[in-house]
DNA sequence: GAGCCAGTTGAAAACAGTTCCCGTTTTCAG
DNA sequence: CTGAAAACGGGAACTGTTTTCAACTGGCTC
């Protein structure tokens, strides 16, 4: 996990940029969401750290991050517009349609149908971006035990 | 494909919806694109054919079609909400990030790597959102020729 | 054909999220 | 300590989208 404070402090550095109290703040609020989180829930929660921070430099402060992998794009169906800590450097997340709540998974084979795209349609494949959405284990457990209950 | 009239005005009548001018019009606009376009793209050229077509009908008519699958919502890195005219009933499409052009695939070999997270996240996995990008044929044979060219 | 009704429409207003602008503050190297 | 670069916050501006509403279809029955 490259979410402490030191390596990301390293990577800012490495760009000629800083690593700063605000800056702080938001990563602290990406990284204890433990799910997704839209600009403005950083922001709230962000604030309760340091309350003079600005939505500004939430925006501004979750685009760097997001250059340097410290933080990542969630995708959705529908939302579109959702950040979340990032783990592995190149993993895909699965998202939890009911809690947010986001998990990594690394066992990325892609490659395969990446290339059987590939061979389908002639394009030269440079990107992707893979969303899965489920539930997660603990909402299913829920689920279960409320059922279990109306029963 | 499923974007000849027939098809799409069966569907809507299937939930009491019509096929009006102003839906066919947007229809076309999204067939004839044969790239991934925005809501205002479509309202431009949507507007050529019928010039008294509103914006909100764009809308409303993109989400309509969206849901009858008769058009499929376009997701990228960055940008979100493209839409493309849909083939396959559950197919992927690859988005050239040169052109803009859509080429769908079918061989969607995802099984193995849906199953895959499911065991190594826990959870049940419900939806994907898989959205390749690259470069298409025509796109790279341009690329080829101007540097032949430029050599 | 008249009347009805659900579905459909466009314009304008409202809205939400994001970016821009600008003067101020902080940080750091020299 | 000083100057330059980076970073900041607030508010205005902007963009894309949705809502609201009154008017308008087009098919239907009578």
């Amino acid at each position: 996990m490259p979410l402490d404070s030191p390596t990301i402090a390293k990577d800012l550095a490495a760009r000629g940029l800083r690593l700063t109290r605000q800056r702080l703040a938001v990563i602290e609020a990406v990284t204890e969401a433990r799910g997704s989180v839209s600009p403005i829930q950083v922001f709230d929660s962000a604030r309760r750290r340091c309350p003079d921070l600005g939505l500004t430099t939430v925006y501004r402060t979750l685009e760097v991050l997001g250059e340097i992998g410290a933080v990542r794009r969630v995708h959705g169906p529908d939302h579109c517009e959702a950040f979340a800590a990032a783990g592995a450097r190149h993993g895909h997340c699965v998202i939890c349609s009911c809690c947010g709540r986001v998990s990594e998974f690394t066992e990325c084979d892609l490659a395969t149908v990446v290339a059987a795209a590939a061979r389908q349609t002639g394009y030269r494949i440079t990107e992707h971006v893979l969303q899965l959405s489920g539930i997660c284990a603990e909402c299913q457990a829920e689920a279960a035990q409320a059922r279990r209950g109306t029963t």
